[in-house]
DNA sequence: ATGCATGCAAAATGTTTGCATTATA
DNA sequence: TATAATGCAAACATTTTGCATGCAT
């Protein structure tokens, strides 16, 4: 999604483009692997933006609202957020070890879009999203 | 898992099998659909069993150390367990209304084993589980 | 000037831990 | 009778809410 439609679609929600705003997205454009909370806050910090993290979780709620990024869950009671990458070519999935935490990103062949489709024809279910994440051991820890 | 089995798996581990712990199990075989702490809590309340969350946490985490279990995130900040159908013909996914919360399992003649193949391959990476859920709006709320 | 964004504190939610007590093998 | 299981309260971690204030359009 290039800055123009992203700006409209923020002026149509009434929402304003602030400082954190636009860092918080510069933060998930530069990073490929999903951020907690935490994470986003310390890379803000670092760019010099000190916020509270009740405003990273209000921004982080309109982004999704607007469909700019989406929640990823790894199983450990945190939520992460990752661009939107659900409808072009960089839809990828992650695994995770489950010993050290490394997170990585994969690109599969995967027919999970083939999946959705059937899921709507047969159980009249619209189908928005999914998750698909792998869990185990990593070269190093297995 | 037989009855048999699973009382060895308890032995080894040096636990004891609890009316609690029982009734979680015969609970979890009866259910289809992965229910969370209070949830748990409830079903055994109705059969007249009372106990503390506490308990419901421990004795999920030993049924899940011996992989009767496993963990399903619908995404909602809480764990959900149900029996672990990994390596059977019961293996299954949900589908998870976002605005009513319906879930409903769903078997699909899914490549994930294929993937997890590949990915043990090409990353050297030990796959153990994987999560497979979809996200929308059912019949009703669409 | 209006209304959204922010910070702060407090509340809410879900999970875990420490410790004394009870029950099981 | 030794050891695991339990209940309870408190700690913990994460996320959300209420309200007063600041900032952008």
């Amino acid at each position: 999604m290039d800055k123009e439609t992203i700006f409209n679609q923020f002026k149509e929600q009434g929402l304003k483009i602030t400082k954190a705003c636009n860092a918080l997205l510069k933060i998930l454009e530069k990073n490929r692997l999903p951020l907690a909370e935490v994470e986003l806050r310390a890379k803000l910090s670092a760019l010099g933006i000190v916020v509270n993290k009740t405003t990273i979780y209000r921004q982080l709620t309109h982004l999704k609202k607007i469909n700019l990024i989406r929640e990823v869950d790894f199983g450990d009671g945190k939520k992460r957020f990752e661009l939107n990458t659900d409808d072009c070519q960089r839809h990828h999935h992650h695994i995770i070890c489950t010993n050290c935490k490394k997170v990585e990103e994969i690109y599969v062949n995967d027919d999970v879009k083939q999946i959705e489709l059937e899921i709507s024809r047969n159980k009249k279910f619209k189908v928005t999203s999914h998750s698909l994440e792998f869990f185990g051991l990593c070269k190093n820890c297995k």
